[in-house]
DNA sequence: CTCTAGCTGAGATTCAGTCTCAATGACAAG
DNA sequence: CTTGTCATTGAGACTGAATCTCAGCTAGAG
């Protein structure tokens, strides 16, 4: 059996997977009132798939979680995957964003919280930011063109701290 | 013939394309320099791909262009579509952007000139902005980070001032 | 427990964007 | 002007993410 004990007690993993879920109570319930409110079932895979989700922090895209569904044991399918992901972006619980790649990246949200990306081109790190005198001067900008703002993005690319350091010394190193 | 004078004289047309021409030229310049240092040619495609490129503002997505060739009677595939795109982008003539769309929207840009985008959920508008106390912000961030930014992307969302009134509108006729 | 409306998975489909390759064409050199 | 070379083109195959389809399954109300 994959994932069975190995070094830690059961009673220290036990601990870890309830202040884990401890976590995710309030979303969980937001996610089941949304879906009682649609009239739509709290399914098995539903469910798994909240759990893998909010047992982290990652930013992950959908065969990420595919992926790790998989490791779990647990088989779910990439459709279910995608409708599961629009039902959680549609009650507010995860993002998703489209960082000039192919592909959508989802992420966990704090309720209320909001931030940005920075994204490194070389190593591919995400970091993420935010800045409450951006968001004015965007409030700013939105109410001199009349525009009523629902949501943004705001991404930066370049290099990361440790990517920026590593380039600079490459640099020096063939000064021709 | 298709295009065929129609109301306006020979010479106001002349006078017309002259104008747009003339326009572009700085643009034409930079983009047969690049091709030339990059030892590529300058062939039919791409010189009328520049020309419907550069006779007007719009941001396009590559099958508007594709189309808007067609209707010109110029049959180019998309594939060389692609291609052209991608160079223009390389030596900086044109920006391209994902709005959290499948797609990416192309649009001509001015030397040295950068702008962000505004997009109306409901009629697709999109709105160009500039604000530097926000990009100083941005480098703000970006040293506190020790990021080193190349370029960045930053799009809000909402409704346009058109179709806010007409929401509101329609808010304040059914108040039930 | 039953029944039904909603759900799932496998695979088909779509759609933007990229790649392939044989035929064509730009352009430099003669 | 002619020639030779090598980049370029277009048709269509391909890719990869996301969506759709539909027959069989299941949550959960009654």
């Amino acid at each position: 059996m994959p994932g069975a004990p190995r070094g830690r007690s059961a009673l220290t993993r036990a601990c870890a997977i309830v202040s884990r879920v401890k976590e995710a109570v309030e979303e969980r319930r937001i996610f089941t009132e949304f879906l009682k409110q649609k009239k739509l079932k709290t399914t098995r895979e539903r469910t798994a798939l909240f759990d893998e989700i909010f047992s982290t922090h990652r930013h992950f895209d959908a065969d990420d979680l595919v992926a790790r569904m998989r490791l779990k044991g647990k088989k779910i399918s990439r459709a279910t995957v995608y409708r599961t992901l629009e039902l959680l972006y549609e009650c507010g619980l995860v993002g998703r964003v489209r960082l000039n790649e192919e592909k959508y990246r989802y992420e966990r949200l704090r309720k209320g919280e909001h931030h940005d990306h920075m994204i490194c081109t070389s190593c591919g790190r995400v970091i993420e930011f935010v800045d409450p005198r951006i968001e004015q001067l965007q409030d700013a900008v939105c109410r001199h063109h009349k525009f009523t703002a629902t949501s943004h993005s705001h991404q930066i690319w370049g290099l990361c701290a440790t990517c920026g350091v590593r380039a600079a010394r490459a640099a020096a190193e063939v000064p021709a």
